[in-house]
DNA sequence: ATGGTTTTTACTGCGTC
DNA sequence: GACGCGGTAAAAACCAT
């Protein structure tokens, strides 16, 4: 949830939160906006007047059960309001409705039960927010509705959620990550995934590298100066679709090599690709592309520099 | 199925500490 | 010798047609 405004440096909307140093930072231009101590509550009342108009009565609605902490139910007495007795046949209407009500809803909450064990299990594994976990809960509701889940898993759909939900809210969260606590093959994981894509018109935004890089600087313990150049470098590489059909985390590795080395801050290849979870042979070849057509270290573009042709669509962006 | 692309795996040689 | 690094070749994985 990109919930945390504009950044005032560059006036992108690309502020994120890291979990970790509890700092707000600019994605795009790397700034520090502020350090944040708690995301607290979702809302705060500091007069009466306030509390009057944000109270709420009962338990907020929690998308994180399975009936939403509501559910209609029909009564099985034999009266009406008025303590009337019921006809026969209003009776057996009645009881036609209830077993409706019950078989439709059954199956599904039943389900969802059993998804939302699930998402809360992946969730607290992954240490992921809240909101994130929300967020993919909606998603498998929808996916339920939309009747996707049959022939699939309950886990491998969740797990799919849970993605979906990282890279339409900006999280940086990759398909490994999510492989490493759910029994679930990267293929199976892969193809769920398309199937939110594709029949649900989710369109997550585009894979971008520089979402990874937070996570891959406090990883290798790099300072901001050295993260602030990966940024930049990480900008010319997109501008150039140096990235196009690239997997994100190589490119952000590469950026993050190639801006130790410039600072000073050196990291190996090895500790790099490690962190990245790709292999230093990759991590070479990002950064022997990028080396090629950038003009170091001001960050022109080389004199007569093509930018890569487009082969295919790129398979991490949809 | 096929073809084009990226990524991984495995191996090799070179230079340095 | 261990390590970092560059290169290559072949296999695997992946997407699009």
């Amino acid at each position: 949830m990109s919930g945390y405004g504009n950044c005032k440096e560059c006036g992108a909307q690309a502020l994120t939160c890291d979990n970790k140093t509890g700092e707000l930072v600019c994605t795009a231009c790397g700034l520090v906006a502020e350090r944040m101590i708690d995301q607290g509550p979702e809302w705060r009342a500091f007069s009466k007047a306030e509390r009057a108009t944000k109270d709420r009565v009962g338990a907020p609605l929690s998308s994180l059960q399975a009936d939403m902490g509501i559910s209609t139910r029909i009564g099985t007495g034999f009266t009406d309001i008025h303590g009337r007795k019921l006809s026969t046949s209003t009776m057996i209407r009645m009881r036609r409705l209830r077993w409706l009500n019950n078989r439709t809803s059954k199956s599904q909450t039943r389900n969802l039960r059993e998804a939302l064990r699930e998402l809360k299990r992946l969730g607290s594994q992954l240490e992921l927010s809240q909101d994130i976990v929300e967020s993919a809960s909606h998603y498998y509701r929808k996916a339920l509705k939309f009747k996707l889940i049959r022939g699939r898993s309950i886990d491998s759909m969740i797990a799919a959620a849970v993605y979906i939900a990282a890279r339409t809210n900006s999280v940086p969260l990759t398909l490994k990550d999510i492989e490493k606590h759910t029994p679930i093959d990267r293929k199976v994981l892969a193809r769920c995934f398309r199937v939110y894509v594709k029949e649900l018109n989710i369109k997550p935004t585009p894979a971008d590298p520089s979402i990874m890089l937070d996570r891959l600087a406090s990883q290798l313990d790099l300072t901001s100066g050295t993260r602030q150049r990966a940024i930049e470098i990480l900008r010319h590489t997109r501008e150039l679709k140096l990235d196009v059909g690239k997997n994100p985390m190589s490119i952000a590795a590469a950026a993050v090599y190639l801006a130790g080395i410039q600072t000073g801050e050196r990291r190996t290849q090895q500790q790099v690709a490690k962190a990245a979870e790709t292999t230093p042979v990759t991590l070479r070849n990002r950064f022997k592309e990028i080396v090629q057509y950038l003009d170091m270290p001001d960050i022109t573009v080389k004199r007569g520099a093509a930018a890569t042709p487009v082969y295919f669509k790129d398979p991490w962006q949809f």
